[in-house]
DNA sequence: CTGCAGCCTTCAGGCTGCTGTCAGCTTGGG
DNA sequence: CCCAAGCTGACAGCAGCCTGAAGGCTGCAG
């Protein structure tokens, strides 16, 4: 999945920004109004993470400026415990959810799944694939011979493929959703992660479709 | 599909064209706003690409001339990221969708696919020949026996018989759909993917009809 | 600090499938 | 019967894709 993260807290953010890598997803940090304007001008988020209090003006402009885009991305609020007035505004500019600072990062991990979740409209919380098991929410897989543990990576890669079955995701969806704007990654690492997920999953659901990309069929 | 491309960037423009040729789509290449006028005058492009800001003008008052005269030819805008106001106006005056450079290729493609998609939904989302099901939405087909694979070329021969159920396509028009302008192909290509495309589907749906073309029956 | 383990990225070699071409064959019409 | 048009199997060249292995990085335990 690909973050937003608008946060000006240099600790804050690196912090969150360090999680939600290690879960797989990809973080695009702005610290600056100005810079998530940019950014969601630019990139597909997935998510926004969206604290209100920015040095150059209010999160709740940029929420609202979103929204009459006609941008649906999910946001959630990151507010201070005093600001309970901004928190409501938030919500009635458009936010899905917030979180009160400070919060434990299990926590947030746990906001993004649910928001990720009902976002992504998955109406069977099970997916099977052949003889595998997928918990999406629960960030688990279980095979005919027991659990099947996924990198970060990894997981990001099934769950950009499982968000659009049976449609073909191109490979520079599946690179968006990996990694983030700046980083530079120059090689066939989208092709190196399906090979290691069709090694573990079994080779018969990621199909390649040559020239466009790859497609998930859940049979 | 055929594409009418106006970029005046070589390295982009040959990016672009080799790997549209790849899915099986011709390409005509434009670098200036007249030599683009001269081609929408002469060839029945399915999809423009086109970047606005060329040696000779912009791309706007091109598509506007092509809005004008009644063209519906679906385009998408290719733009460099800060030219957001060239977007917006690309937009008002016609576009159907843009494209921010750099871009990747299979994004592109992905697009490519979309506006074709949303173009021939049209008529119909699931065509049926025979014992085989053709979903053009997802360049899928099923037959009794499971999934089909069909190349690029083969879809792109497929998908020109299809626009024209039971009416018989000539040779040439298929030819035309395949190769660009200028593309020197002297040989009975067509009539090699025919044969592909019938030991694939089945031989009973397209006919042969001598010395005009060939015609695909919907049963 | 050192060694270890897991993960990520890169790279190169190999493999698969696509493509255009041709030659020899079949088909259909006059 | 003859000819033109069309069919199809074979093939070499090539691009895209796969995958094993190697090296770097980080975090953890001793």
């Amino acid at each position: 999945m690909r973050v937003l993260l608008v946060e000006d807290d240099p600790t804050i953010g690196n912090a969150v920004r360090d999680h939600a890598a290690s879960q797989g997803h990809a973080v695009d940090w702005a610290t600056t109004i100005a810079q998530a304007d940019a950014f969601s001008d630019v990139v597909d988020s997935d998510l926004i993470l969206l604290d209100l209090q920015l040095p150059d003006g209010s999160g709740v402009a940029f929420l609202k400026r979103l929204r009459g885009r006609r941008n649906m991305t999910p946001v959630i609020v990151l507010t201070a415990r005093d600001q309970i007035s901004d928190r409501i505004e938030g919500l009635n500019a458009g936010a899905d959810d917030y979180l009160v600072k400070p919060f434990d990062l299990g926590e947030l991990a746990a906001r993004i799944h649910a928001v990720a979740r009902r976002y992504g409209q998955r109406t069977t919380p099970i997916i099977q694939l052949g003889d595998v098991e997928v918990e999406p929410a629960e960030r688990r897989l279980t095979g005919p011979h027991g659990a099947i543990d996924l990198s970060g990576r990894e997981w990001a890669v099934l769950d950009c493929l499982l968000r659009h079955p049976g449609t073909i995701v191109p490979k520079s969806r599946i690179e968006d959703a990996l990694y983030a704007l700046g980083s530079e990654v120059q090689s066939n690492t989208v092709e190196v992660y399906v090979s290691r997920l069709r090694k573990k999953l079994g080779s018969s659901h990621v199909v390649t479709v040559r020239g466009l990309g790859y497609r998930m069929d859940v049979a």
